[in-house]
DNA sequence: CACTTGACCTGTCCGC
DNA sequence: TGCGGACAGGTCAAGT
């Protein structure tokens, strides 16, 4: 699921809910949702307090008081749904079926608090994973080493967004702007909706884009994250905020799953093709080969 | 190196 | 109604 605006949803989410609180006990179904999960745990997860959450790219990190963090990546199904004591003992929400559903059978790894509020981690596909690692390691490893600058940074430019694209220029426009080492948090529906905002087709090889077009797609880039930031991010299936709600930027998606109907700017049919391996939604008027 | 493809999983939807 | 295949927000490890 989650790209970076959903992602940073997320953390916002969490910031609010979780930071000051104190881990009880944690469990988990599998070393492939949580691997390296030994003694850590008791050592530098329980009793650990929360003391700030993190995004780097789709990554997000939970820092804790004890020196450690939890690194956790949800990839496509992941969710981390919080749930307060009232509504796990209580009357539950009323209109909230997934939060009372809680736990489920895709809950992965279950956080609970020392006040009895749960941190749930869901996956329906189990590809995400939450780790548990000394906090002044986490700048080392190869993930961090490797992943492309945050797009929606302050000092982020135009011209520092176009030098990331001079590795991969035999490539696809679309296969580059998903690569992580070339710019961090991008995903298949805001790689789709930047390139239609920019009038770029995805297949484009990378070799052939003007300044002009990167410096186009490097705005439309930052205006659809941060419309899907204001949006708490894309729901089409699974993505879910710390809350259990839904994001409602497919509301205002110019392309994504939006094959069979009329582009916004032209009125051309949108159509749907596999650019990159991924599915692609393209108006093939608007946006140039 | 750069690039492409298949694998990792479960669930859902679509056509026969 | 059942069944097979394609596909789904993302990376990885292989292969060329």
């Amino acid at each position: 699921m989650p790209e970076l605006p959903e992602v940073e949803t997320v953390r916002r989410g969490l910031s609010k809910l979780i930071v000051g609180k104190t881990i009880a006990s944690t469990q988990h179904d599998t070393d492939k949702s949580f691997p390296n999960a030994d003694a850590d745990v008791q050592n530098f997860l329980i009793s650990a307090t929360i003391t700030d959450i993190h995004r780097r790219a789709k990554v997000l990190l939970i820092e804790l008081s004890t020196g450690y963090s939890l690194m956790i990546h949800l990839k496509m199904t992941g969710q981390l749904v919080y749930v307060d004591a009232d509504m796990r003992f209580g009357a539950g929400h009323p209109n909230d079926s997934l939060v009372n559903a809680l736990p489920d059978r895709s809950t992965r790894v279950t956080i609970v608090f020392s006040d009895n509020s749960v941190l749930y981690f869901n996956d329906q596909r189990k590809f995400g994973w939450v780790k548990l690692l000394p906090t002044i390691e986490i700048p080392n490893i190869d993930f961090m080493q490797k992943v492309g600058p945050e797009p929606l940074e302050a000092d982020f430019t135009p011209e520092a967004f176009a030098k990331r694209f001079a590795r991969r220029k035999k490539t696809s426009i679309k296969a580059a702007i998903l690569d992580q080492s070339v710019v961090a948090g991008v995903g298949n529906i805001y790689a789709d909706e930047s390139l239609w905002g920019a009038k770029l087709h995805p297949s484009r090889l990378v070799g052939s884009i003007s300044s002009a077009d990167f410096k186009a797609l490097y705005t439309e880039l930052r205006a659809v994250m941060n419309l899907a930031i204001e949006k708490g991010g894309s729901s089409n299936q699974n993505y879910v905020n710390a809350e259990g709600k839904k994001g409602s930027y497919m509301d205002f998606a110019r392309v994504f799953r939006r094959d069979g109907q009329a582009c916004s700017r032209c009125h051309t049919t949108i159509e749907k093709l596999r650019v990159a391996g991924r599915g692609t939604h393209v108006c093939p008027v608007c946006q140039i080969i």
